[in-house]
Parts: structure tokens; sequence; C-alpha cells
DNA sequence: ATAGGGTTAG
């Protein structure tokens, strides 16, 4: 099994015992509580601060919205009483508020309208999108998405476009391109599309930007043939298809393993004079390098030096290059790129060395590794603890953990911090071998070298929930306080897991002691 | 708009 795979379900069985944790009284704590200092937490004992802890999860887990949302909810209220109250057309209503709209203004009132007035709720994204103080960015389109679940429920896109229709909204093209990009963010190809198919009813039709990010979603889908008969669509409707049209076609024409297809598309655009950058170079080279044909990937490489300019390689095409001579077992040919490359000026990025490194380390020739670390690091691309984690996740993913712990001590007691995939992996890694007092400890020394800002609350969970199993109570509570502190909230799974295996092992004056302090 | 192991927070 795969380290960054393991699950806390796969190790630790929850029990079955026939009552929930939320309905114990002494696990019963009020969000008021949650809200004290970390100074008066600390000031608790022990026991009573992973019940505290337990009950404060419990109780977040409820609410859609977190902590935080709580303390200006009444923004968000009053767009949503406003919107109730007038009814009718949504977008009136929202203009005449004079609105200070903000990332987290929008949030809350996505939040305050789901799921009972869902239309309402996108009705009014769709509105903030093209307020002119105010731009969503790709965060608040995937968050809409979630929330809402488009992927899952595209109809309620169609929903709001009818109700535009049916109320005589005027609706124009920044509109239309919310919409696109919520399409784009849930991955909706065939939604697009019919969105696409929508726009002359409300006087519009799509532009290159909305062309191209409907064939990107085909594309992205496999199906290559729909894409190209919306680039031949393109023409007829006087658009014509441009770098970024070609760019995703001769992308998508690689995935599917269309090499020859990419290469006429390649072709034909220089005829036709759109010349291509270096992302699109970069695209076929590496489709050449996935489907195996090394040389005709070397061969464009050199054309694209040769050439220069808007085409000469970057940093990305190189480290593609240097990751499939790797992956052929071909690091010696791999080094030479990276020489190169700097030759050119082109500084390796971590993702090259990391690509390099893994490979030395597959040919079990780790003195080579090393040989590079010292290289980068002394012409300052790459930072020591980029390069030696790099190292240690190799090292455990070809199945050597005493070398992977040996590099990972020699990180920790020369002061190189340790990255928080290298921490995620050997905290997990103890944790699965049961070793919970090592992990505690571990995690004790990452946390004073603040190697941990990072870890997600899987890690932090996993950890706990072996510290109770195994009943080392002490240092659950001491785990217990540094999440509360840093905001860490348990999932339910584990909530219900740590209660449950609290239950259960606990004796009698476990139970009261838990009971008594809980208050 | 490009790779990657998963870079903030929004």
């Amino acid at each position: 099994m795969k380290l960054n795979s393991i699950r806390p379900d796969t190790r630790f069985k929850p029990n079955s015992l026939p009552f929930r944790p939320e309905s114990l009284c002494l696990l019963h704590f009020s969000v008021k509580g949650f809200n004290q200092s970390p100074k008066t937490f600390l000031e608790m004992t022990t026991l009573s601060s992973i019940s505290r802890f337990l009950s404060s999860s419990i109780r977040l887990k409820n609410h859609k919205l977190s902590i935080s949302h709580f303390s200006t909810v009444s923004s968000a209220e009053t767009v949503y009483n406003h919107l109730q109250r007038n009814g009718g057309n949504i977008e009136k209503t929202l203009a005449s508020m004079r609105l200070n709209l903000d990332a987290k203004c929008v949030s809350q009132v996505l939040h305050r309208c789901y799921p009972t007035q869902s239309q309402m709720g996108l009705r009014f994204f769709i509105w903030a999108g093209v307020h002119s103080s105010y731009r969503h960015s790709y965060f608040m389109f995937s968050k809409a998405c979630e929330l809402y679940r488009i992927r899952q429920n595209p109809s309620v896109i169609f929903d709001v476009l009818e109700a535009y229709s049916v109320e005589g909204c005027s609706v124009n093209m920044k509109m239309f391109k919310v919409v696109f990009n919520m399409c784009k963010e849930a991955k909706l190809a065939d939604e697009a599309l019919g969105v696409l198919r929508k726009m002359p009813e409300f006087g519009l039709r799509g532009d290159n930007v909305v062309y191209n990010v409907v064939i990107r979603l085909f594309c992205d889908k496999g199906d290559l043939d729909m894409a190209e008969s919306l680039v031949k669509e393109m023409s007829m409707v006087e658009l014509y298809p441009d770098l970024i049209t070609y760019m995703v076609m001769i992308k998508g024409l690689c995935n599917v393993g269309r090499l020859d297809d990419a290469c006429g598309l390649f072709k034909f655009m220089k005829e036709n004079g759109c010349l291509p950058n270096v992302v699109v170079f970069s695209a076929l080279l590496d489709g050449f390098c996935r489907f195996g044909d090394m040389e005709r990937a070397l061969k464009l490489l050199e054309e694209m030096e040769k050439e220069g300019g808007d085409c000469s390689p970057n940093v990305v095409t190189y480290t593609s290059v240097i990751q499939y001579l790797c992956d052929k077992g071909r690091t010696v040919e791999a080094l030479l790129v990276l020489d190169r490359m700097e030759a050119r000026g082109c500084l390796p990025t971590r993702v090259t060395v990391s690509s390099l490194i893994t490979g030395f380390v597959k040919e079990d020739q780790v003195e080579l590794a090393y040989k590079l670390v010292d290289r980068v690091v002394e012409s300052g691309s790459v930072t020591k603890t980029d390069c030696y984690s790099s190292l240690v996740v190799s090292l455990e993913r070809v199945r050597k953990p005493e070398e992977a712990e040996k590099v990972f001590r020699t990180m920790l007691d020369s002061g190189v911090k340790p990255n928080s995939l290298v921490c995620t992996i050997m905290l997990k890694k103890s944790c699965l071998e049961g070793r919970m007092v090592d992990a505690y400890c571990l995690f004790d020394e990452l946390e004073k070298m603040e190697c941990l800002s990072s870890i997600d609350s899987d890690t932090y969970s996993i950890l706990l929930v072996g510290l109770c199993q195994q009943r080392h109570l002490v240092q659950a509570a001491k785990l217990a306080r540094v999440m509360l502190s840093k905001g860490i909230k348990l999932k339910a799974p584990y909530v219900d897991i740590i209660a449950e295996v609290l239950m259960k092992s606990g004796d009698e004056e476990l139970l009261e002691q838990l009971t008594r302090n809980g208050r």
C-alpha cells in the first residue's frame, strides 16, 4: 500500500457500540466554550481538553459555516432578507443595495441561500461575478460549484437561464462568462455546449474565449470529434481558432494518442499564420515523450532551442524531457539535459530535481542523487529542504525504509526542515506500524522545528486516534491542545472513533474523570 | 494556457 494513501479505516476499525457519541452528555460543550482563549484552555486538565476538543468538533460538524462566519453573518443576512422580501427581479434588488462585495460576503450569501433558495443563490453569484468592484476568484468558483453540487446537478444552470428568459431579464456576455466558468469548474462539457446554444435566445453568441472553454472541456473529456467540429464551427461564424484553440486541440489530440493529427495541426497553424509558442511546442513534445517517441521529442527540443524567442524551451519543457528520460532509466542523458538547460540560463526547480533524484534512487544510484543535490544547492536553484525531502520520498516509494529513515534523521539532526509531505509520510508510517509513542515524539520534534504548518487534519486525526486507542492519554491530550490552538478540526468519522475508543476502553474511573472535568 | 507531490487564503 502507498504510504500517502493510508486512511484510518484501513487500520482502525470503528467498533460497533450501540450509541452515538453525540448523545453523550459528557462530550457536550458549547460553541461559546470553543471561543475561549488558548491560555484559558492550557490551564485546564489534560483529559478534559480531549473531551472539550471532541465536543467542539461534534458541534461544528453539523454546521455548514465555520466559526469565522458567525461573527459577521449579518451582511449576508441583509442580502438574503432583501432578496426574499422583494422577490421578482433579483438583479434589480441587488443593484439598489449598493453592496460592498468581497469574497467573504459572496461566500456567506451562497451559504445562506443553500439549499432552499439555490436558484436565487446562483443568480446572486452570477450577478456578483459581473459587479464592477469585484471579481470571483477560481477559489470562489470552485466553492460555489462544490456547495451547489453543480457537477451532480447541472440542470440548475438551465433553470437559471430559463428564469432570466421568463422574467425578461437582460443577460449580457459577462454574465454568460460566469456561467461558462462554472461549467468549466464543474467539468461539464455537454452543458457548456448547451449554454452556448442558448446564447442566441438572449441576442448573444460565443466569442473565441467561450469557444475555447467549450473545446477544452470536450478535449479533457476525450471527445476530440466534438472538439474538432466546434473548431470548424468557429470559422463558419467568422471566429478564428487562435493560439489557445490550437494549444488545447494539440494537447487533446496528444492525450488520446493521436500524435500524427497533433503534428498535422501544428503544421497547419504555422501555415495559417498562427505561430506556436513554447506552450504549444511543449504540449507536442510532452505527447512525444508520453507515447514513447523520445527521439522525436529530443529532435523537437533541438528545434525549439534553435528557433529561440517565443519557442525557446523553458523549465517546464526541460523538466518534462528530464522526467521521461528518468522514467525510461536514461538518467545519464537526463543529466546531460540538465547541463544543457543550465548552459542556456534556465535553472532547475524542485520538480526538475525531484525527477532526477527519483530516477537515481530507482536505479540504486543514491550517491549520484547526493552529488546532484550538492550541485543544485550550491547554485542556489533549489533548497536543501526540497532536495532532501525528495530523496526521502523517493526512498520510501522504492521500499527502502531504513535508508529513508536515515536521511530523514540526518535532516532533523542537521536542522534541515523536512517539507510537509515528508512529515506526513513519516508520521503516518509510525502510526501505521502502531508505534504511537514514537509518532508522538516525532510530532513533538517536528512541531518544535516549526515544520508542521501545513499538515492536513487527517494526519493529526490518525495520530490522535492511535494515541487514544493505546491509551496514551497524556500525549493525546497534549496533541488535542495543539490541534485546538491551531484551529484544526477533527472530521466526523474520527470524532466517532475517538469517542467510541474512549468510551469502550475507558474504565469507570476514566469516564468519571472525563465527566467531571468536562464541565 | 504549460509539469509537479498538494504551497497561503480567499
